[in-house]
DNA sequence: TTTGTATTTAAGTGATTGCTTAAATACATT
DNA sequence: AATGTATTTAAGCAATCACTTAAATACAAA
């Protein structure tokens, strides 16, 4: 039969094609909200750029080199995770002398401040 | 100097070594926490497996074949996803006769249910 | 203008990711 | 017992990740 070959899958007896249906008519309809949101969320989802994005939000503003000595990693390794960050509009920058200050960029913060308060949700994961 | 070889680190003038001090014992005190909540985020933050939660907590129970069909993806490409899943303790089986149900763990609904209420703040990234 | 400081970029590397296809496993149904 | 259905596991592979070291860039200060 033409339709399995097409469909690529399995033959479900007793699969539920009103459910399967509007399952993929909700996620067209949201797919682009969810490209978005998962970028965000694999940046957050490194250890070193989830704290660099925690010590943005609490002290202000950090410079590489700060964030190096507070990470325990070398300048260039805090710089290219910086560069990510900025590259998504997460992160912004701001020259004074030969410092550059990375701050959380303001359309941002809502975004970073709700994924950082997921920190003080207690049972996160109990595999963990 | 020693003290820079040690540091293997710029040089900074004007660094707020009070500053970087405080931050340091502040990441100490939550290492662990940053790990496990950027791990959770690390598997929310790709596309598929963000679907699969939404779908598992929109329709309580699916199972690999539904997802598959849905998402339009081979079934082995969405079981090694739910392994991932399954493996940090986010999602739980339920079986019936030769089919699997996944559903989301109890005790990671509410983690769950908060990031997938980031989909719903506006302005996420205006970079994206 | 030379030196020093802060940062970024580049190149290389080993590990991980996310898929593919094929095979294995588990178990219903006939 | 044999076949069919649902799922997982394995192996392979191109792409990406996160670091390293070295070099390049930018610019302040002596």
């Amino acid at each position: 039969m033409l339709k399995y070959e097409v469909m690529n899958t399995c033959i479900r007896v007793f699969a539920d094609s009103d459910q399967i249906n509007r399952c993929r008519e909700d996620l067209k309809s949201k797919e682009e909200g969810f490209l978005e949101l998962a970028d965000v969320l694999n940046l957050a989802g490194n250890a070193v750029r989830l704290k660099i994005l925690y010590l943005l939000k609490q002290e202000n503003e950090l410079c590489p080199c700060d964030l190096s000595d507070i990470l325990g990693m070398t300048v260039p390794a805090i710089s290219q995770h910086l560069k990510k960050l900025k590259d998504a509009g997460i992160v912004t920058t701001k020259k004074s002398g030969q410092t550059i200050f990375y701050s959380v960029e303001a359309h941002s913060q809502r975004i970073i401040s709700s994924v950082l308060d997921l920190f003080n949700l207690p049972n996160t994961i109990p595999a963990l």
